[in-house]
RNA sequence: GCCGGGGUCGCCCAGCCUGGUAGGGCGCCGGCCUGCUAAGCCGGUGGGGGAAACCCCGCGCGGGUUCAAAUCCCGCCCCCGGCGCCA
């Protein structure tokens, strides 16, 4: 395999790598045991290399054997050895097991301005964007996630309580059913009905057409896909509760699009000047939302199927970690044609995830929960799924392979944005403001609507 | 699902029948030569270990036979063609 970030560290450089299971707050024994095993393997690699050498040189004789006399005794030998080397083989092939087992648990080295901190109120926000509508209750809470950060957003004081989103959905527009859903599949499932599937479409259509516009080639990948693929692209045994497995079949359905696309690479090695590839994905996504717990169990928030529109760059180690800015204000930038009120936080040491080097949550502000909630997510993950999926770019100067680097990130998912618009545009009168930006992807359609959403006159079903 | 053909280095292909050092072409990189954007010639171009010499592994994946497997046998995956079935 070509040069690892994270098994160089550890074989060079133990110490600076203990630093980071001492950011992340991990058990160092972890550590400990990887670099036994490390060594281990090492040396019982040479060992069982010398004895094929050996072999290899008796069989070579065998051949070139002059009399029959000879090429028996060379037989003899070489028989010897091959037992010798299943023997060792085998014990050689647990220790190889243990080895790549551990480095599959190795966490990523992390930038050097990730914050060190283990819980998510500990983030830190870094800017915001919009104009908040804020209840006076809730304006001490509004200060302490931004101004006390140094991050200022305008804000207007609203006396009247906002509406949740899961009211404005089933009770005031009328245009989603989580009872009937949750009875025929069960709780975070959802109907959307009337203009709700336009918004979602529009949405969608909204931010893959400004990727595209950024050089963002589009894709629709597979929703399914195999489980020794899914385990290159995370930490499997953290996640296999989260994921749905298909019956009797190698299939996972994913949880987001980025799986998938990054298997694009997935043993598929590319041209040094291919690199950078840049992706807006679409897909369904399915999650377990195993752990959640009661949390959001109202209304879309938090649900186990959604679409989403993915961004996705597989970069040239020289020059990857600006696309992580590039991404992050992609993100922001269709969060601004949604007139949406934001903030961006540079997440924490502790909560950022095994596999990655460094990541923003994009938040958007919740009216009638008082708080940002998170929307999106960018990360740079270095060469953590290169190393696991051998995502390789074939180097110009010498023909040799060399890991990509892997970053991924929210383009907009799509049911969280509605949840995000039914809170932030509802008018006082029930009605919905449709921003601006998102009316021309309405307008050829003459069924959907174009400024506002209204609610829905009554009848009996559903 | 059945029958047949196939999967070999970034790409295309040979080697398989008859087991014994994986070869050619294209592309790319470097060098040489010739002064002209060309052609030609030489070398390099899968992975690992090693300071290096060099050694080990590698022919879709996994087993088996053998002193020795790209090659023979078994199972699986994928691609192409034909047949069947079909929202």
């Amino acid at each position: 395999m070509p040069t690892w970030t994270v098994l160089e560290l550890l074989r060079k450089d133990p110490e600076a790598y203990r630093a980071v299971f001492k950011k992340r707050g991990m058990n160092e024994s972890l550590l400990e045991e990887a670099l036994k095993l490390d060594s281990l393997y090492l040396s019982k690699l040479k060992e069982i290399e010398a004895l094929r050498s050996e072999h290899n040189k008796y069989s070579k004789l065998v051949r070139e054997a002059k009399s029959q006399e000879e090429k028996t005794k060379y037989i003899s030998i070489v028989r010897e050895l091959a037992s010798r080397i299943d023997e060792e083989e085998k014990k050689f092939q647990e220790i190889k097991n243990a080895w790549e087992n551990i480095l599959k648990k190795l966490p990523n080295i992390l930038a050097d301005d990730v914050p060190v901190g283990f819980s998510d109120e500990e983030n830190v926000p870094v800017r915001g964007w919009g104009k908040a509508k804020v209840p006076s209750s809730k304006l001490k809470e509004f200060y302490e996630q931004t101004e006390k950060w140094g991050v200022r957003l305008d804000y207007e004081v609203i006396e009247k309580e906002p509406v949740p989103h899961a009211d404005m959905l089933e009770y005031v527009l009328g245009m989603g059913d989580t009872q009937q859903a949750g009875k025929i599949a069960s709780s975070r499932f959802y109907y959307l009905f009337d203009d709700l599937v336009w918004l979602d479409f529009a949405l969608s259509l909204l931010a893959l057409d400004m990727l595209a516009r950024k050089g963002y080639r589009l894709v629709i990948p597979p929703y399914m896909i195999r489980t020794k693929v899914l385990e290159s692209a995370l930490d499997y045994d953290t996640f296999k509760d989260m994921i749905y497995k298909i019956e009797d079949e190698d299939l996972n359905l994913i949880g987001t699009a980025e799986h998938p696309i990054l298997a694009l690479l997935y043993d598929n090695p590319v041209r040094e000047e291919d690199l950078p590839i840049k992706l807006a994905g679409w897909s369904a996504c399915f999650r377990k939302e195993a752990g959640a717990g009661n949390r959001d169990l109202k209304g879309i928030f938090r649900v186990h199927q959604f679409h989403k529109v993915e961004q996705f760059v597989f970069a040239h180690p020289s020059d990857s970690w600006g696309f992580l800015e590039e991404m992050t204000r992609n993100t922001e930038e269709i969060l601004q044609a949604l007139e949406l009120p934001y903030r961006v936080v540079k997440v924490v040491s502790g909560e950022i995830g095994l596999g990655v080097a460094k990541k923003y949550d994009v938040e958007v502000w919740y009216p009638s929960q008082g708080r940002f909630r998170e929307i999106a997510s960018i990360s740079h993950l270095i060469d953590w799924q290169a190393f696991r999926g051998n995502l390789t770019f074939i180097r110009k100067s010498d023909g040799r392979r060399e890991y990509v680097h892997t970053l991924n990130g929210t383009g907009l998912p799509t049911t969280r944005a509605i949840t995000a618009i039914l809170e932030n545009h509802q008018q006082s009168d029930g009605a919905v403001y449709i921003p601006k930006a998102l009316r021309k992807y309405l307008e050829s359609i003459p069924s959907a609507p174009k400024d506002y959403i209204h609610p829905r006159k009554k009848s009996a079903f559903p």
